[in-house]
DNA sequence: TATCTTTTTGAGTGTTTGTTCAAAATTGCT
DNA sequence: AGCAATTTTGAACAAACACTCAAAAAGATA
């Protein structure tokens, strides 16, 4: 029997950026097959068909942002936070940036493709649930629904703000006076 | 000569309905003839194609929004930022809640349709500056920037967050704590 | 009523869409 | 080496896409 002649993973990385950046309905499945290089029965022997393909993507970012999170929670909630948020901010300087790809899979398809807009909120469910539980064993239990909520309106605001011509100084000093009850640095 | 046998702006509310829930790239311009009822002619003749009947759509709904923005400002920026937030919260409850049409736009078309995204992102920044001078007016220059900022951010945490399944008071108790200069009613 | 301009009609344009398939190539197993 | 299972190929499919156009209809003006 033959084997696979693609690495999997690697066309899943490039799937992402396609998706991510245009859209479920901005991208057709020939950009997949001229940016990836293979042929469309290739594609959809491993794949299935675009809907799954693009769970399979969507699925891969965001378990990579969940590794991110929990790497950076390991300095503590209130630290982990802002560095989390300060990375954010920041990304918005590259020249490519395109929020964030659960956020826009939730926006543009709450309407058409409800099926991957549920799993879209289901994963940002799923980040806050997770803030919450740091936030929690930080700040306590009474505090932990309403904080992390904040923090994830706050999320949301950087990832739409961060296509503004905005200065990051601004920003971050907007989330200073926002999220207060956060350990900032002084300046 | 012949008069148009419909009037523009009820089409027009009507495609606002359609680009706003499905987006630019989600949208058919069947989709269009089917829901206002013209036939392809009549719509490329008066609207010249899908790209500026887009604009137009985008163009009304944000006339809109500035307009609702005018009103609640008589009660003063403070009041107002209120009572406009706390609108926005409660749209979240409508069924068929769609977010907020300009920035879905900015989200989705960034990338391959960079003419709109600018346009929705020019609304935005104009949106933003009106905020400013509410706020400074009411706060003073200097602070006018960061609270500006804040409650840009406020507004695109809320209009993401909405698709979540949160309680309405927890968003709002989140506002009340992330924008504490905002003149809040007591509880 | 007759004329002139504009609008409406609805079938039709070529292109792009997501997807399929039989044949050829590739690989693991005996 | 030979067989069997799987993958790759590249042309092809029907449906949906944005858009057009010649002819018919409608309305304003005289």
């Amino acid at each position: 029997m033959a084997k696979a002649q693609f690495d999997k993973d690697n066309i899943l990385d490039k799937t992402i950026m396609l998706f991510w950046q245009q859209g479920y309905h901005g991208t057709s499945m020939q950009d997949v097959t001229t940016t990836t290089g293979l042929k469309p029965g290739s594609l959809y022997n491993s794949f299935g068909n675009k809907e799954q393909l693009f769970i399979a993507s969507l699925n891969r970012y965001s378990q990579r942002s969940a590794d991110k999170m929990k790497r950076a929670m390991v300095h503590g909630a209130g630290e982990g936070i802002i560095m989390l948020l300060t990375d954010m901010v920041a990304a918005k300087g590259q020249k490519d940036y395109a929020s964030c790809f659960i956020i826009k899979t939730q926006l543009e398809l709450a309407s058409t493709e409800p099926k991957l807009a549920q799993l879209a909120a289901s994963y940002l469910s799923r980040t806050k649930a997770q803030y919450k539980l740091a936030i929690a064993s930080e700040y306590g239990e009474a505090l932990s629904e309403v904080y992390a909520t904040s923090v994830m309106m706050a999320i949301f605001g950087i990832r739409v703000y961060g296509y503004q011509q905005a200065k990051e100084a601004d920003m971050l000093e907007s989330l200073r006076l926002s999220l207060h009850w956060l350990p900032w640095k002084k300046h």
